[in-house]
DNA sequence: CGTCCATTTGAGGTGGATCAACCCTAGTGG
DNA sequence: CCACTAGGGTTGATCCACCTCAAATGGACG
């Protein structure tokens, strides 16, 4: 596929350089390859840009350094469902079969670390930890998946915008405010809704003192209880 | 937790017999079970019984030997969604964590096929085919999540019930007739719909000679083009 | 300071939900 | 073997949450 070859040129090319394998053991990446000795590579990515694409060869497992990715699914029409945002320190790309199933995008300017598909499969064949640890990344993804059919199968708009607020509170607010990487689109996207469906629900919290707004994307939650009940 | 409890003591008690583990390799549990030498236990359940509850403790491994099993959530005010409907054959109840995320309940009268947790666990901590097996099992489930997704978020409700037609012909139509398991009410909690919308997708379908009826439950599908097209 | 998007806000439309009968049909009992 | 019943399914009428289309506003960046 085109697009897999121009990657993968782009990644010999422009790759910043190797970088040691030693992180924390807290760390999911690490937790691999530190084990077994595997080298991860840095890669840079443009807003906008994709990493790689829906049904292309699953050639490489990521791991967001700074910056943020979408991945996301596409009918024949257009409309697009994304079905994960990965922050810092996020795997994603993960994959047990031979392709991705979702495709991946930087939202902002990403920096990523990544390691061969086959260099994990390698370790994973020899290394009865590496594969627990891999089994348990992709439950973390299917358990996060579970979670979001139920929010897009059977929950509001309110409902929906909340549980996302609360989602990004717990994963980028580390400070009070919540700087987000994402769009309106993106989150609708995210949500099953429309982008001014998200609008709304967000000036409506604002108006009612829920949140408070430090510009369109960066966010305060001023009442958590509030949206924690709205997130039933 | 109660009905755990409840649900321990049923299997010791009505349990059938011990099965011998050799099963076609083909078969996704005698793939494991035949590997490592694991004792299945066959056990039943009757229609609308629960086999296990959310957030249980996650014991037992199944697989439908006769039936039909529905996985799902609740929001505290009683909104389903089923995440995923379990044929003969299938496994279910598989988990990297401690509990089940998703209750599961016989649609039917229902015969499983069921094993340790703890058994899988130490086999696969021995084993890595066994540890491969079990992470493409999981990443299967994580496949149909995704393309669920899409569906929740993104469809409308002849889409969603065109594919809901095409999976349950491919899952379940051994013959020309598809014999649903399950009701207008789960299939809407499946779909993210209400049973009222999906019985109209239907009666449209059959109107436009789409499907044909043989009782409620007993499909004939007779232009599956047609419901590819809506599966875009 | 001007341009270009992203976002907000408004007005109106609609697909699916809700509420309400009604109709099958499988199972039950006489 | 047939009448009765209950639960599942269908169909109709109406409603409304969210979508669509449109325009105004705001903010980031050269």
């Amino acid at each position: 596929m085109l697009t897999q070859t121009l990657n993968t040129q782009a990644i010999n090319t422009q790759v910043r350089g190797k970088i040691a394998p030693a992180h924390p053991v807290s760390d999911q990446f690490g937790a691999i390859t530190g084990h077994v000795g595997l080298v991860a590579t840095e890669f840079s990515y443009r807003k906008d840009e994709e990493i790689y694409g829906e049904d292309e060869p699953a050639e490489y497992v990521y791991q967001v350094v700074s910056g943020a990715v979408r991945t996301y699914k596409l009918l024949s029409d257009g409309r697009r469902q994304i079905g994960a945002f990965h922050l810092p320190d996020d795997v994603f790309g993960l994959e047990s079969g031979a392709t991705h199933r979702l495709a991946a995008e930087a939202i902002i300017d990403t920096t990523v670390r990544l390691v061969k598909r086959r260099s994990l499969d390698q370790a994973a064949a020899t290394n009865v930890q590496v594969a627990h640890k891999l089994w348990s990344m992709t439950a973390m993804d299917l358990r996060h998946a579970e979670e979001h059919m139920l929010l897009l199968g059977r929950k509001n708009a309110m409902e929906r915008v909340a549980t996302f607020l609360l989602e990004m509170d717990r994963r980028l607010a580390i400070t009070g405010i919540m700087a987000l990487p994402m769009c309106r689109r993106d989150i609708g996207d995210y949500l099953g809704l429309t982008l001014e469906t998200v609008s709304r629900a967000l000036s409506q919290l604002n108006d009612e003192g829920v949140l408070e707004f430090a510009g369109a994307r960066q966010i305060v939650l001023r009442k958590r209880q509030h949206l924690r009940d709205l997130d039933i």
